[in-house]
DNA sequence: CGGCATCCGAATGGATACTG
DNA sequence: CAGTATCCATTCGGATGCCG
C-alpha cells in the first residue's frame, strides 16, 4: 500500500512548471525543514528559533521564515514592544506539512546506523 | 501524538555535529527527495530516472545518486552490457526514508490550495 | 547508454556592520 | 531583540566534449 506520490489534486511534483514543486523545495530547502520541524511544539521567538536550528546564520533564518510565511506556512506575529518580541508559528498547513517532516526525521533517525555502517564501508 | 522530533537513539537533527543532519540533507536535498520519491515502485535506468525526474542535469542526478548510494539509501547494479544498462533500487532502509519522503509529498499536495491562495495574497 | 572531466556564470550563504 | 544591507568567498549546477 505504498504507492507512488498520487497526483490526488492533479499535481506532480516530478513536473518541474508544477507549483507544488516549488513547494517542496520551499519545505526541503536548506534550512526549512528544520525550520518546521521547529516549531511543531509551539510558537517560538526569532531568537529561540535562531538557537534551536543550529548553524543557520541571521540572513538565511530570516530568509527561510519569508519563504515559509508567504506559503501560508507559518504566521509572524510582531508584538510591537521594545524591546521588540517576535513570535513564528505554524498555520493548520503549515502544521500538516511540519508533522510528515518530524516523520521524516524520525525515519531519518530509525535508518541511521544502517548509514553510518554504509558510510564505513565506503 | 505528534511529539518533537525525538531522538530516540541520541540523534538530534537540529545539531550541526549530528551525523542525522548530513543524512537529512543528503534525503531533502536540492534532488534527493525527488530521485528517492522516484524510486518507491521499484528501480530505475539513469535515463529513465532522469527523464522521470523533470529538470535535474545528468551531473546533478548523478551526484545525487553518489551521495544515496554511499548513505546506502541505494543500489546501484551495472549489468556489464553493451550498451550499458544500470539500474538504481532502494535498499531496505532507502524505501523506509523514501517512503517518508512520498508522505511529504502528498502532505504538500494536500495543503498546496492554500498554498496558491497564500501565494496569491501576496 | 551511462557516465566523467572541465569550464564558468549564477546563485547561495556566511560575516560584518548598521538600524529601530 | 529582530531584523536589514552590503560585501564577498564558496558552492552549485548547466553546457559542452569525450569515453567505454
Amino acid at each position: 500500500m505504498t504507492g507512488t506520490a498520487d497526483e490526488t489534486q492533479g499535481y506532480d511534483v516530478f513536473a518541474t512548471r508544477c507549483p507544488s514543486r516549488q513547494t517542496l523545495e520551499t519545505v526541503t530547502g536548506r534550512w526549512g525543514a528544520l525550520t518546521l520541524a521547529a516549531l511543531v511544539d509551539g510558537p517560538l521567538r526569532f531568537g529561540a528559533l535562531r538557537r534551536r536550528v543550529d548553524g543557520v546564520s541571521e540572513k538565511m533564518l530570516s530568509q527561510t521564515l519569508k519563504l515559509l510565511e508567504a506559503d501560508g506556512l507559518l504566521t509572524r506575529t510582531d508584538h510591537g514592544t521594545a524591546p521588540p518580541m517576535v513570535d513564528y508559528a505554524l498555520t493548520d498547513p503549515g502544521a500538516l506539512v511540519a508533522d510528515a517532516v518530524v516523520r521524516l526525521v524520525d525515519a531519518v533517525y530509525a535508518v541511521q546506523p544502517a548509514v553510518q555502517q554504509a558510510r564505513n564501508s565506503a
